[in-house]
RNA sequence: GGGGCACUAGCUCAGGUGGUUAGAGCGCACCCCUGAUAAGGGUGAGGUCGCUAGUUCGAGUCUAGCGUGCCCCA
């Protein structure tokens, strides 16, 4: 053999992923690989993706790699197919959390805190906090390999992006979309806002409340009392009415101490146990109108008339009484009702929560702790009739999990969005969702469902609402930008200029936020009064939803950009962004964009499930109930991480992820191509192979190159399907599945080939083949793997050809090719394997350890082309089932039974409700007559009630099993009979085989290095004698050694005994 | 209470448009292997596809009802 050199950078089969992902990400910084990825953008068809912005002033946690790695595999993916991919990195930096953050870091708390603390300091604090863990974010972010581009990331507080914000509310406005109401919102005390469908549904969770019944003495009836029912006790000062079903029964209960009780008829067993005196019966309906004492009179309602029933279309008898308690201040059902019925209204609670000083009992507490107080109040008073607990799913404050919400009514800003909610179902629709059933499930039944975009945000960092009201006409103008107020007063930020005069640190991005903004004035000719800036800011979810035209400040600026990014072709998202991020895209676009063609601002959208430990149980930082991702890639490297990740998730479905999934990724996937890997290489070097030697066409290379090349082929296909299809889960499988094909039957089939002494064509095939599989595996898995991927690439490719990519990122996607495909030749490898596997099951069952030699494996055949086919590959499955002899069967009937089935997917049209007599009448037929006449005849005739029916030979399946007085085995379409007869000869080989093994054996124990040469003297006696002499040759070839003779008995080191024989064996470490 | 999703091997999960021997990985049992070796590999056991009806010649797959769990909303 001569050396010429190693060709290739020595690979270990040892390998630290962790270095790996070091290495390469000096090299992706360093030769900017990534901004080299979006060059020539001009020239390509653009891939266009949006980020959604996440908040940064909170870790980055598990959930947050998942959807990071989500989105890195299709955009690398689409970037190596040819697209121009920009990644704009964005940040979330307005609304709740951001102040929540600053609040604590504080110490205070609600808005009469902030503003004591000053508005000013307040805002500048929030600037400061916005990026508290930015760093974090792009550590793993970087880490993971997800690439975007931070440095032009868009900024919701950057006030070009504020004014684009503007422009979509003044479009609004002006399309009369805008509007205040007074309505019930989710109410957050401690901060002193409302929230919008979407957030409160970020914090729901299981509590136990009072569930109380309660006494409502009726005017008219002496000592009957209404039992109404409610989980609210502290809204009942503000009672109002009590609900009914009018359609539903109603009956008096007469106790034993003559007390009355009016509930729903079919829950009196529920309530008051069986046997209750029921003493009059009514519909809900001849309640209504009914007065009775309220359990509170604190205050009088205003607007109109109380406590009497009223008849209402939500009361369930599913709990409860029948009777429901109506607050209408506190709910919206509630609210609703009562202004049908035209019923006053009384909101006895203060908008931090706590109790006027009108509600002398309880003033100044919080509402909700009052709740045990009140209800100890109401039993004193004998108003309490039943309490108990109550578990069901509430919601708290997002961003402060420890504040509950409230429902209350309130004026604020809502987008009319139930008005155009048509267009966005419209769009809806020709969104291609992944997982499918979120487009009619989830979101299309959210937006069924839809309620008047509840905007506005009585707080203080946010987008400030752009209206600006005249404070004595009360006329209304919306503006759409900073300098549509210039034009109305050049001075109107006179007071921002100074503030940044006398600190010019102050940022320009402020003078569009409070406080400054509310400064900001102007008069009108010929009208009276001031325009003033109405106090409030907006819904956070209203600025992500902008990030389609507000990343580039259209259309004050930068059209041209917003025109070429618009809409996106792909977004992925967690679950939670339905009502979130999805949301408020689809209908900010919808209103804003009704002449765009559909869907918009997004086409594709990879929904992902929550991310959970392996129990399924959420992850949380309290319950500390996942590694930190940064240390897990510290343990098993990013691209582990990232294909777990990949292989454990399918959209919709929540991911189970625990550290096990990624150490399994290393092993059954990473480590495979990796030792394929450091195989090649070790012999490419050692022959001096290089990627410039020659490379066979494929027509001169053998069977099994085409074979793995025609795989190749099959699974960049499928890859490519998968992925252009947004199912990153089944192009995972697609890979393991090929790679495991390489590792367990290509490689191993063909390493004998690879140290060949000679320099035949053969070996060159085999060295050219394996290279260009691992070229192309190495590219095909890069957007999954980027890490490992690129070593391979940098080695395999870039050392040997400067004028290729730099990058395995910057290459070419593998493209299928027509030359490669063999569909037939997968087909017969997969018969051929079948016959292996069907062999080690004849020798497992009949225990034929494969050292044991035998002389013949028999195959039965369904026909000439298949046994020629098979028989192809003959070396392979006799060394596979190391048997002399590989034959085929002519007479099939010895060995193996036949039975017919119908083949039911053509059958079962033709014959339709005869199908199950016909599949009777083959299996009661002598299976290998029939099989005899389909050979003879072409076809068979079975009689059937209805008449005789033809059927050929692509109308039946032939299955073939093995009679049993044979070591046989049968599975898919095939059987495998093996001669289990052993002569001496094979006796004598199975021997020397166990021999070998004895001293390999030994070897290992020895510790020696496996080019090591040993001498070995032996001693045994009779057959086992004769068979190491027969096959002393072969037995020192194999073990190495340099001598290998009879020797001492006396002196061995190695006793042992093979069958019953005993062989000692001396072994020494040869010169 | 309403909506969505899930329920397939001991565990974690795959299973376009219905076609009769339901798959993988892990785990387990037995076994093999010194030239990819602190690795690797083979074979096997294990499933009434949550339950009950229905549609159909045929249902893990379609329909309805029920049960359990998770998510979303009241």
């Amino acid at each position: 053999m001569v050396c010429r050199g190693a060709m290739f950078d020595p690979v270990s089969p040892q390998v630290a992923f962790p270095e790996i992902d070091a290495t390469q990400l000096v090299f992706w910084q360093k030769s900017r690989i990534f901004e080299k990825t979006l060059e020539d953008g001009r020239e390509k068809k653009s891939f266009v993706f949006y980020e959604g912005p996440p908040t940064a002033n909170g870790m980055p946690h598990p959930g947050h790699v998942l959807t990071r790695v989500m989105k890195d595999v299709f955009l690398r993916y689409r970037t190596m197919c040819g697209y121009y991919v920009p990644r704009r990195a964005g940040w979330d930096t307005h609304g709740l959390p951001v102040e929540v953050e600053v609040e604590k870091e504080l110490g205070i708390s609600g808005r009469e805190a902030i503003e004591e603390y000053g508005v000013e300091a307040f805002s500048r604090k929030c600037i400061d906090s916005v990026f508290k863990y930015i760093g974090e974010w792009r550590k793993m972010t970087e880490r993971i390999g997800f690439w975007v581009d931070f440095d032009s990331a868009y900024v919701t507080f950057h006030k070009s992006y504020v004014e684009s914000v503007w422009w979509a509310l003044s479009e609004m406005f002006k399309q009369g979309l805008l509007y205040q109401g007074y309505k019930v919102v989710w109410w957050w005390p401690q901060g002193g806002t409302a929230l919008s469908a979407g957030e409160v549904g970020q914090g729901y969770k299981t509590i136990d409340d009072p569930s109380v019944m309660i006494r409502f003495p009726v005017e008219v009836e002496a000592n009957t009392s209404l039992l109404a029912w409610t989980t609210t006790p502290w809204t009942l000062p503000s009672n109002i009415a009590l609900a009914v079903d009018a359609k539903v029964d109603y009956a008096t209960v007469e106790l034993d101490d003559g007390e009355r009780l009016i509930l729903a008829a079919a829950l009196v067993d529920k309530v008051l146990g069986e046997g209750a005196k029921v003493v009059a019966t009514r519909k809900g309906a001849e309640l209504v109108g009914m007065r009775y004492e309220p359990p509170f009179r604190y205050a009088e309602p205003e607007g109109g008339p109380a406590w009497q029933v009223v008849d209402a279309d939500f009361v369930s008898l599913d709990s409860g009484s029948g009777l429901v308690h109506l607050a209408p201040a506190f709910g919206e059902d509630d609210f609703r009702v009562c202004k049908e019925k035209r019923m006053g209204f009384l909101q006895l609670l203060k908008p931090d929560g706590t109790f006027p000083d009108e509600v002398t009992d309880f003033a100044g507490r919080f509402c909700k702790e009052a709740d045990r107080d009140i209800i100890r109040n109401l039993n004193a008073r004998g108003v309490l009739f039943k309490e108990e607990v109550y578990r069901h799913d509430y919601p708290f404050c997002w961003r402060a999990m420890d504040d509950p919400l409230i429902q209350y009514a309130r004026r604020s800003w809502f987008i009319r969005t139930t008005q155009e909610i048509a267009r966005v179902k419209e769009n809806n629709q020709d969104v291609h969702w992944e997982p499918e059933h979120i487009k009619n499930g989830r979101m299309g039944q959210f937006l069924e469902g839809n309620v008047d975009w509840a905007l506005s945000r009585e707080r203080f960092w946010g987008t400030p609402l752009p209206i600006w009201r005249n404070d004595e006409t009360g006329a209304v103008e919306s503006v759409a930008s900073a300098a549509e107020i210039l034009e109305r007063n050049p001075a109107a930020f006179a007071h921002f200029e100074q503030a940044k005069a006398a600190d010019p640190t102050l940022q320009d991005h402020l003078m569009v936020h409070k406080p400054w903004i509310d400064e900001v004035t102007w008069t009108k000719d010929g009208e009276p009064g001031v325009y003033r800036r109405v106090p409030e800011v907006i819904d956070c979810w209203f600025d992500s939803g902008c990030m389609p035209f507000a990343q580039w400040g259209f259309p004050h600026q930068n059209a041209e950009g917003f025109e070429q990014s618009f809409p996106a072709d792909f977004i992925t998202e967690a679950v939670d962004q339905t009502r979130g991020w999805f949301y408020s895209l689809m209908t900010i676009s919808s209103l804003m964009f009704p002449e765009r063609p559909l869907p918009h601002p997004f086409k594709n959208c990879v929904v992902l499930g929550l991310m959970t430990d392996e129990k399924g149980k959420k992850l949380s930082k309290r319950d500390k109930n996942y590694t930190d991702p940064l240390v897990l890639m510290e343990r098993v490297g990013a691209d582990a991480v990232r294909w777990a990740l990949y292989a454990g998730t399918v959209p919709g479905q929540n991911t189970r992820f625990f550290d096990d999934a990624a150490t399994d990724a290393v092993r059954e996937f990473l480590l495979k191509i990796w030792n394929v890997y450091s195989f090649f290489v070790t012999y490419a070097n050692i022959d001096g192979w290089g990627p410039s030697a020659e490379r066979p066409p494929l027509v001169e290379r053998r069977d099994t190159d085409r074979w793995v090349l025609a795989e190749l082929d099959a699974t960049v296909r499928a890859v490519r399907e998968e992925l252009d299809d947004y199912k990153s889960h089944m192009a995972v499988r697609h890979l393991l599945g090929f790679v495991d094909g390489l590792s367990n039957w290509y490689v191993r089939r063909s390493r004998s080939r690879f140290w060949a002494a000679d320099d035949s064509a053969d070996k060159h095939a085999a060295f050219s083949t394996l290279y260009e599989v691992l070229v192309d595996l190495t590219k095909m898995a890069a957007p999954f793997i980027p890490f490992m991927t690129e070593t391979l690439f940098q080695n395999l490719v870039r050392k040997h050809d400067r004028s290729a990519p730099e990058s395995v990122h910057l290459s070419a996607f593998p493209e299928p090719d027509e030359a490669r495909v063999d569909d037939e030749l997968r087909r017969t490898m997969e018969r051929v394997r079948n016959v292996v596997t069907l062999g080690q099951r004849v020798r497992n069952e009949n225990k034929l350890k494969v050292r044991q030699p035998l002389a013949e494996a028999i195959v039965v055949v369904a026909d000439d082309a298949e046994r020629q086919a098979i028989d192809r590959f003959s070396t392979a499955i006799r060394e596979e089932l190391n048997v002399r002899q590989l034959g085929f069967t002519q007479e099939p009937h010895k060995y193996v039974e036949f039975q017919l089935l119908p083949n039911f997917r053509v059958l079962g049209p033709k014959l339709g409700k005869q199908v199950p007599a016909c599949k009777k009448a083959l299996a009661e037929a002598d299976g290998s007559a029939l099989y005899v006449e389909m050979e003879n005849a072409g076809k068979i005739v079975v009689q059937l009630p209805d008449g005789p029916v033809d059927l050929s030979a692509d109308e039946v399946e032939v299955r073939l099993s093995a009679r049993e007085d044979f070591a046989a085995a049968s599975g898919a379409g095939q059987v495998v009979v093996l001669d289990t007869r052993l002569d001496g000869s094979l006796r004598r080989e199975g021997l020397a085989r166990e021999v070998i093994n004895r001293i390999q054996r030994a070897r290992k124990a020895m510790d020696l290095a496996y080019e090591a040469r040993i001498e070995v003297s032996w001693t045994a006696e009779g057959e086992l004698a004769t068979a190491i002499e027969e096959h002393a040759d072969r037995i020192a070839g194999e073990t190495l050694a340099t001598g290998f003779a009879r020797g001492d008995a006396a002196s061995s080191e190695h006793d042992t005994e093979i069958e019953g024989q005993a062989l000692g064996l001396v072994i020494k470490s040869a010169r």
